[in-house]
DNA sequence: CGGTCATTTGAGAAAGCTCAAAAAGTGTGG
DNA sequence: CCACACTTTTTGAGCTTTCTCAAATGACCG
């Protein structure tokens, strides 16, 4: 885990990169920071214009409202880009904390600048990228807006999965939440007792299974299919990016 | 309006643009669609390939759930980019309808490539301004998933003035809104009754005033305050791009 | 002027919330 | 390894917000 590059590795998902791509990539997470459980990397309105790779563990962004509620926006999988959001405005729209042990690659803004100047095929492929998270977040907003709290639960544990497989390439049907229901309800827009509620409707109708926090997928097609899921990260088209230089 | 290239425009709201940045940028505006209210321009599971700036008219993004409900994921104001969100997937994940006669500049994605290799610049600002975008979506599943019907409704008569602005510059206090209570209750997650309702509230509480379909806003900063609603748009971070070619 | 579509209002129903308390885990210092 | 403190999960009961259904009113178009 301590080799190469975690973002280099994502991105060659979806495309082969050339040495040169490689070689760019690497000189990115040449830092490395271990942060415990908990951590905050960034805090509302600070000013940070830092950007880090996500080597190891899950994160969570999200705001506190006026009344103290709490909107997660996001969490964040080994070899997502942290801090994107905070690119175009001054001080960051939101706070991000680590939700297990995470191992993240802080880098300068500067690194993405010469990416944009000298690798044109990898800005568009993080253009691209980024793009396919807007959809999935848009899928989100679907999600909340217009569905139950059963699908709402179903979605989330849906997109863990699906964002989780892309490193882990291959069988995924169980995993370690490092999540309360209370992080599940935050991001579902529901409260942590009926997260719980639902939770246990899902397991009774045979479509999770839980242990401790381990979550496990039963019936994939069937929570799937009531949780309107798609997947947005699976395969991204890459067809139409300039040629590698 | 049928001079020049709307992007440039909106772009040079964040950035001077140089010459030659608006030469690439008056290539890519170079054929012109009109459109009536309510075509459609992508249906969902398109494989349009095809990305559009908006010269003139709002659009909206949809999709619709297995039960036959919709949600509102986006509009689109002049000066916006439509379709990148179908940049990164073999199919469209939404539906792109006019909310009110408009006309759009459709161009390849192959002139998007070129940006990214000819005008690093131009990309990286694309890409930031696209991040704004992002942000201001989360700002909306904040609103969604966190906050009152009131405060949705609020919230997304702010977005829509604050993104207005940008284009028109200065003042904007009244606006007509070719939108019905169900496109506006389809974008918060709500019933249409219950956006009459709420905006009933707003009306008589002296927040906002109606006639016909003309919103005005009355006490902008008390309707910004029970919105929760942070303008994202006003100006952008540009302060890391890359030099201009 | 009739027909369609959008808005408005009312009343009852339902989904999800709040509060409260018990049960089950987890981690820490002794 | 145990005891205590703390966090998280689970369950119950009543309450609010928002939805649904229904019908009336108003606006616009051909």
């Amino acid at each position: 885990m301590n080799l190469g590059s975690c973002l280099a590795e994502r991105l060659s998902h979806y495309l082969d990169l050339t040495d040169n791509e490689h070689a760019a990539l690497d000189e990115i997470e040449v830092q490395e920071r271990e942060c415990k459980r908990g951590t905050i990397i960034r805090r509302e309105q600070d000013r940070g214009r830092e950007l880090f790779v996500l080597r190891s563990g899950w994160l969570q962004s999200h705001v506190v409202l006026g009344d103290g509620s709490r909107q997660i926006m996001r969490f964040f999988f080994p070899g997502d880009i942290i801090g994107l959001s905070s690119l175009a405005l001054d001080h960051s729209p939101e706070t991000i904390v680590t939700v297990s042990d995470a191992t993240i690659a802080p880098f300068n803004r500067q690194k993405l600048c010469d990416i944009f100047e000298s690798h044109p095929r990898l800005a568009a492929l993080i253009f691209t990228v980024t793009m396919a998270e807007r959809v999935a977040m848009a899928d989100r907003l679907a999600s909340i807006g217009r569905t139950s709290a059963r699908a709402r639960v179903a979605s989330i544990l849906c997109e863990i999965f699906a964002r989780n497989r892309v490193m882990l390439k291959g069988e995924l049907s169980e995993l370690q939440l490092p999540l309360t229901q209370e992080d599940l309800g935050d991001a579902t827009g529901l409260t942590a007792v009926h997260v719980n509620r639902m939770m246990r409707g899902l397991v009774d109708d045979g479509l999770i299974a839980r242990s401790g926090n381990k979550v496990g997928l039963i019936d994939e097609g069937r929570l799937a299919a009531e949780a309107n899921f798609i997947d947005r990260y699976a395969k991204i088209d890459t067809s139409w990016l300039p040629p590698a230089r």
